[in-house]
DNA sequence: AACCAGGCTTC
DNA sequence: GACGTGCCTGGTT
């Protein structure tokens, strides 16, 4: 029978001697299935020293078969490398985990230079060579057969023919559950071996809400807790599973706890099937796909702090001053205090109801980025930007028959990087920001560059392309892989945008073709960054050394340009430039445009912008009136959060009443809150990260010393725990004073440290500017300046 | 003055 | 289970 399914995800079983690929597939009638394809097979090439050697080593290679997973077939192919054509071996056995086996013993005989593609996952390798990406739709002969019992799904079948794409774009009701743990934390950090799990909320596609808590003794008891969220899973049946974090804490922690009281976590649909830690430390589940939210949260730029209740917030799903926001260190007082545990669960339950908002919206991009590189779903958000890139390029050098270089360890060589100009200090009106779009993918195509098209020998100009002050040659024709990948993303861009047009907008069609341009986009533009990245295969120092030399010259003839006409400069970095917007910026488009053969565009335009002296540092008032604050210590997060609502206070004033009287009030009157005790303790906590084990550390930073008073307290300290500290009165070292939050009683805080080192400095750094003198800040004064007084001398 | 460390999130 | 470099800052040595 001939069957049309979308492909969920494919892994792979050895039954017998005999590997099977499992596609797990929602039918076109919405039944949830696998497809057993019996007839793949494992293989790898070898690559002689010369061609000379290719018969010896054929019967050499043959030789090695043993009976476990016999080579069943070994023979010549043409193939291309790094461009060049040449002639390989390629070699097929049975069991995929004998692959490993063979590329060692196969290393060493004589005559090999090298093996290739032995280093591809079965499954990878299946869906690269039939062409089945996950999360599309297509089409085969199957036949049904007897369902296995260990698989919780509702048919199976057996391919017998090959699969066919089909061309639909919209997927399948698929059924979608969000989840969001809270845990009992009394010492910071939670740890799972003292700390219970004391909520779970649930939301899942049709909307149901669910939450499932802790009972027992004080309501500290999770063992029932956790089989009531098995059975939940069982009971529902999700085909993705979506989390906030979950791979780094909900998941991890639900293992731990599931292990203390000997419960199996079997929510797969492979019976027995418990999650486990796999590629890119996500966390596998069989035959569900498990995606966290926060990996693909990192994709949307414009957001800084990448917290959930944030980008709830930005995606439009749920407003902070909405929702319940309680610190995540004051969790377990909520629990323990019976007239706020209510408030707990509604902050619990507006998690998860933001959690599954977003995964409405980010998920059919994400399914997007997955059918486009191959990763399934649960994959493709966990793998960095530079995985997720290079299975496209894998996908694409099996397309034009390129051999797949290996994963080599390469010592790490800096490069020259991006131009960022001194800013024009001071307050400017009426500012552009434009940007090069795409600018170093834009210099890839323009001038050929990779590693196939690099030139040693001699080479002219009209040939090749030389690069400025690096002299480096890469030749012009023919185009080279990164040439022919980027200008195939582009095209496909190109082509879906054409295509978006005749269609309605508010159409679901039109939405998946606008995830699928963003998707290509995302791609062209990791390019240069995946070629200087030394742990790429298609790792190319000088590709990468020339990119930024040309972007280099790029920015600087653009600023040369600009002030040709006119036009001033205030500020600019890498591809942007901050330009004061008159008339003639049209113009200044134009001429880039003829000049550079680069497309630059008006990327955002400020009513007022303030710079310092600093680079990356700058403050801005957009056209609806917010204010964009960029680099500053309020948008960090090792600052005490006193510090932080300060400057952003300052800010916002200054930018827009230009009242400096007013930000100094306001400095002035925290200081006196915060001499006479009114400024809470968690205002004054500083949060750092540890990143390595303690005694690694060369230099007793304050974090440092305080996870290590944690430790003498107790309490356990791992790499990635974020210390909270506060600092004490006393003498000496700010590190011998820095202690646990947990332990500190406000009446010993060092006041002076949090105005001298915190606050202050963070109001200076914008104030200063307009005159404003510390003693201004730590006394009240009568002032009467404004921001303009000061503003247009820069 | 020269260095190291951090810059991000979940509870 | 690292896409690049550049930059700023505080604290220690």
């Amino acid at each position: 029978m001939i069957l049309r399914f979308y492909v969920l995800d494919v892994s792979y079983e050895v039954v017998g001697r005999e590997p099977h690929i499992l596609i797990w597939a929602i039918s076109e009638d919405g039944e949830r299935i696998v497809i057993r394809d019996k007839n793949f097979r494992p293989y790898f090439y070898v690559i002689p020293s010369n061609e000379g050697e290719l018969s010896r080593l054929l019967s050499e290679v043959r030789r090695l078969s043993n009976v476990r997973s016999p080579i069943i077939n070994a023979e010549v192919v043409n193939k291309r490398f790094f461009g060049r054509p040449i002639k390989v071996i390629k070699v097929t056995t049975v069991i995929p985990e004998a692959v490993r086996e063979y590329r060692e013993a196969i290393k060493k005989l004589k005559g090999v230079a090298d093996v290739v593609e032995a280093d591809i996952r079965f499954s990878m390798r299946y869906i690269i060579d039939r062409d089945l990406t996950p999360c599309s739709w297509f089409e085969a002969e199957v036949a049904e057969m007897r369902k296995r019992p260990s698989l919780r799904v509702s048919k199976e079948y057996e391919l017998v023919g090959n699969v066919k794409p089909l061309q639909i774009h919209k997927p399948p009701d698929i059924r979608v559950l969000a989840f969001d743990i809270e845990v009992y934390n009394p010492r910071g950090t939670p740890k799972p071996e003292r700390d219970p799990v004391i909520i779970i909320s649930l939301m899942n596609s049709e909307g149901d809400l669910n939450v499932i808590k802790a009972s027992g003794n004080e309501f500290r008891s999770d063992a029932k807790l956790i089989s009531d969220f098995i059975n939940y899973i069982h009971t529902y049946d999700p085909d993705v599973i979506v989390g906030y974090n979950s791979n780094g804490f909900d998941w991890p922690y639900l293992l731990e706890r599931s292990k203390i009281h000997g419960i199996q976590l079997d929510v797969g649909r492979v019976v027995g099937g418990v999650p486990r830690t796999s590629v890119y430390g996500h966390i596998s589940i069989p035959g569900r796909l498990n995606v966290d939210l926060y990996d693909l949260a990192e994709e949307i730029s414009e957001v800084k702090i990448k917290s959930l209740d944030v980008v709830a917030e930005y995606l439009g799903v749920m407003k902070r001053i909405e929702r319940v926001l309680i610190p995540w260190y004051e969790i377990y007082r909520y629990w323990d205090d019976p007239s706020r545990r209510e408030l707990l669960i509604k902050y619990s339950l507006d998690d998860v109801k933001s959690t599954k908002g977003i995964a409405d919206k980010i998920l059919p991009f994400a399914m997007q980025l997955s059918s486009l590189t191959g990763l399934p779903l649960d994959q493709v958000g966990a793998a960095s930007v530079g995985f997720r890139l290079e299975w496209y390029l894998m996908r694409a050098a099996f397309k034009y028959n390129e051999l797949i270089p290996n994963r080599v360890e390469r010592p790490y060589e800096p490069y020259k990087g991006a131009i960022v100009l001194e800013p024009v200090k001071g307050v400017h009106e009426n500012i552009a920001v434009l940007d090069f779009t795409s600018m170093y993918p834009s210099i890839m195509i323009k001038y050929n560059i990779g590693p196939d098209t690099y030139v040693d020998d001699e080479c002219d100009d009209q040939s090749c392309h030389v690069i400025p002050e690096l002299g480096y040659k890469f030749r012009k024709e023919p185009p080279g892989f990164y040439k022919s990948v980027l200008e195939t993303l582009i095209s496909m861009r190109k082509s879906i945008r054409d295509a978006m047009r005749s269609l309605n907008p508010d159409s679901v069609e039109y939405k998946i073709l606008d995830e699928r341009q963003k998707a290509l986009k995302i791609l062209a533009n990791a390019s240069y960054g995946y070629m200087g990245w030394v742990g790429a295969r298609w790792y190319f120092r000088y590709g990468a050394e020339a990119v930024t030399a040309l972007g280099r010259e790029t920015i600087s003839k653009a600023i040369g340009l600009a002030r040709k006409l006119g036009i001033r400069v205030i500020y600019g970095d890498t591809d942007s430039l901050f330009v004061e917007y008159c008339p003639k910026v049209d113009e200044f488009i134009k001429l880039v445009m003829d000049e550079l053969g680069l497309e630059i565009k008006v990327d955002k335009i400020y009513r007022r912008v303030f710079f310092t002296e600093a680079k990356k540092r700058y403050i801005g008032l957009t056209l609806n009136n917010t204010v964009d604050i960029v680099g500053f210590e309020a948008v960090r997060g090792d600052w005490a959060e006193i510090a932080k609502e300060v400057q952003e206070s300052v800010a916002y004033t200054v930018l827009t009443e230009g009242k400096v009287t007013r930000a100094i009030e306001l400095v002035n009157n925290v200081v006196k809150d915060l001499k006479e005790g009114r400024i809470s303790l968690d205002k004054l906590v500083i949060w750092k990260t540890i990143t390595k084990p303690l005694d690694e550390y060369e230099v007793s930073a304050p974090h440092v010393s305080a996870a290590k008073r944690l430790i003498e307290l107790g309490g356990k300290v791992d790499v990635g725990d974020k210390i909270g500290y506060v600092v004490v009165k006393g003498s000496g070292p700010i590190s011998s004073r820095a202690y646990p939050y947990i332990v500190v009683r406000i009446e010993d805080v060092d006041v002076d440290y949090y105005i001298d080192h915190q606050i202050i400095p963070a109001a200076l750094r914008i104030l200063e500017y307009f005159g404003v003198t510390e003693k201004q800040l730590r006394t009240s004064s009568k002032t009467t300046k404004t921001l303009f007084d000061f503003g247009k001398r820069g």
